[in-house]
DNA sequence: AAACGAACTTTACACAGTGTCAATTGACAC
DNA sequence: GTGTCAATTGACACTGTGTAAAGTTCGTTT
């Protein structure tokens, strides 16, 4: 809404988006970031209340600057279900690496953090809610296989989507960006497509 | 081996399992478990070397109190592939709500602490090769989807299976033992099984 | 009986990281 | 000049892990 975002304030989000990335989100803590801002460590907290307030608003930060909602247009466009869920998977598996690093700092920070797990969990309630969609679209397409209903489907579907399932299979097992489309995209229709 | 255990280690890895039962892994300090062993802080230190230490003796404690070896026998006599998934299945949905305290404490100090990291990725890959041995026997039987080689399907059947997925099924999707047992042998067999 | 060692206690401290508070400086506006 | 906003410095509280030192209790050895 106001781009009435002063000079600091976005420079301490651009920072924070910088280190969290160089570090994959582990060992950055508010003196690190002050310092890549150039301004006193007490000068963060004029602008963001808590460590993961600021996180939050880098996040928000960064799905402007990434144009996020452009992105979700071709999955929201797609006419057939299958297109849709194709769509979908492979704007989130092009989305989390560029995010990655903020999203980790986040998910670590929610273990003990009730703000930050609640931040968290309205993020990936958006996550949800796309799932939801994709798997409507199958419904309606009469290719939503007979196994679920359409929550579990969705419940599912959220499941294999999770950022922690991403960073196994990337970050552990190896697979490359494109791998884990691939495979998420037949895993899903796998699991939820009518054959 | 060494049924040398001291009484008092026994009690502080009981005290450790009680709490982390209690609290869902979180927010159990060593203070507290020191408490609730009756011995001080310090104490503790005398019979482990850290807290990721004291966690990683607690699973291992957990699983022969809880005859983790005899559980598995079913999974490992089927004589089918598919008995063998739904096996391996069953056994690993109800042993998690079992463990799930201490697993959550691990999976948090993993985060920051490289010795928990470590531990926790030993455990993990004794899962991975039990999902191996699924996949292999599977193969055997001619019933592996062709859509994946041996390693991709377990590769995805490990994800599939990962204590995130189950904490995100049943205490955020609100799945019940059976009902995510039911799910995930269903999911398994439609993403592994041939048709 | 004296000596020893093991297990445990109390007290204290180092360290890292977040968050708070108060006094101060510099710049720009009116 | 006075007010105010942004930022600075320095100090401090709090939490939790881990280290260190000195003292107690108790059973075993000699």
């Amino acid at each position: 809404m106001s781009s009435q975002e002063s000079q600091t304030r976005t420079r301490i989000l651009e920072a924070t988006w910088k280190l969290m990335e160089q570090r994959q989100g582990k060992g950055v803590g508010m003196a690190d970031i002050a310092k890549a801002a150039g301004i006193s460590r007490q000068a963060v907290y004029l602008h963001f209340a808590s460590r993961a307030d600021l996180l939050v608003a880098t996040t928000r930060h960064m799905d402007q600057a990434l144009g996020v909602d452009a992105r979700l247009r071709r999955s929201r466009a797609a006419t057939s279900g299958i297109e849709r869920l194709e769509a979908y998977i492979d704007f989130w598996g092009n989305y989390i690496p560029e995010i990655y690093g903020v999203a980790k700092a986040l998910l670590v920070a929610m273990e003990t953090d009730e703000a930050a797990a609640i931040a968290w969990k309205g993020r990936m309630t958006a996550v949800r809610e796309g799932c939801e969609a994709v798997v409507k679209a199958l419904q309606r397409d009469g290719m939503l296989v007979p196994d679920w209903t359409a929550t579990e489907a969705t419940d599912l579907f959220w499941m294999m989507l999770s950022v922690r399932n991403w960073e196994q299979l990337t970050l552990e097992c190896g697979c490359s960006t494109h791998q884990y489309i691939a495979r998420m995209q037949t895993l899903a229709k796998r699991a939820l497509v009518r054959q």
